[in-house]
DNA sequence: AAGATATGAGACGATAATGTCTCATAAAAT
DNA sequence: ATTTTATGAGACATTATCGTCTCATATCTT
């Protein structure tokens, strides 16, 4: 059943909107992000319940912004360390969309379905250390925990990078990349 | 002349409140931050103009608390590179402070003061590590800035490990300056 | 011990954002 | 072309926070 254009379009326009605004702004108010989106204050309170309903709704956004970035991966990737260097490049022009999820818990206090895919997404990051582990001879003071957070740690580097120095994402992903791999030999 | 002991007190509070509040909950209001501080909403507004302020002042503390931890570098730190050693060592258990600074320009449009500090922390910053590049070798592909960017990074892959792993802020610290050094190498 | 002063509790109005509703219009579906 | 449906603009009540003020009390200073 296919959905009214007017209806997917506006919804994206509120979701963009959103994202770039609570990102940049915490006291961003609805009315800003209804502005913002080129939409009216009452088409916003029609397709989103609530602020937190709309936040939940960026959060699912970016969840698949990622899940999108990451899909040819499987494919592509020849190795475990190769699928990890793709995942910086794929996922390193994404700013805001981490930004943005590196901030979740301060936008919400908590919610079932968010820290779900949270821990989805976790398990499969470990699963991938593993796999790495398994391919290449990984420090033995690196625990596969610190190594999920040096990750994560590197994309922020990354995004300050592209922010603060107008470094592409490639660029960025390249440096972030290359630490990671310095880092676990 | 001596402050009544009083303000100091009820000053100490709210600051430790409001930076353990703000950096959890993006919505905390005033009135939070007074009953967490143990102290009457009248008393916050005594002491502090608006919310404003007091995100200014508590900028201004977690800055002050930054300085106080490094002070013993200067002394104790036999090269630059052991200087960063130092400093992870010693701001590691700063993690609300750090988590604090790095939103900041989240919580405050902007603030000459503020912007000050921050300039001034990375000028600092980048002599020290133009100080490590004299003693050693550092890989070429990494620019100066990229360094800083990678420490703030290393810096929060720590912050993450300890809040999820519970790690201690010196095995949070002994991680990071590892990756850290084998990055430049 | 006496005086000075910061405090807590709470009342109060001002302000601003939230969320709901209506209606004429524009755009999509068929 | 006709019907259906989403939209924008704006009025509206509701709610919550902000910031100010007062006064009796507790705590500090000397």
């Amino acid at each position: 059943m296919p959905v009214d254009a007017r209806i997917r379009k506006s919804t994206e326009s509120i979701l963009r909107a959103g994202l770039e605004l609570l990102n940049e702004n915490k006291d961003a108010k609805l009315t800003d992000v209804a502005i913002q989106a080129g939409v009216g204050r009452a088409t916003l309170y029609r397709l989103f319940k609530n602020k937190d309903d709309l936040v939940v709704a960026i959060t699912q956004y970016c969840f698949d912004e990622f899940e999108k970035a990451i899909q040819p991966i499987e494919e592509e990737a020849k190795s475990a360390i190769h699928a990890i260097e793709l995942l910086f490049h794929y996922t390193m022009p994404l700013t805001l969309e981490s930004n943005f999820l590196s901030k979740i818990d301060y936008f919400l206090n908590s919610h079932p379905d968010i820290e779900k895919i949270e821990k989805l997404y976790r398990a499969k990051m470990l699963l991938l250390i593993e796999e790495v582990s398994k391919e290449i001879v990984i420090d033995k003071q690196l625990s596969p925990s610190w190594l999920l957070n040096l990750i994560k740690g590197l994309f922020y580097a990354g995004w300050l990078q592209q922010t603060s120095e107008n470094y592409s994402s490639e660029q960025a992903a390249t440096l972030a990349y290359l630490c990671f791999s310095k880092s676990i030999k």
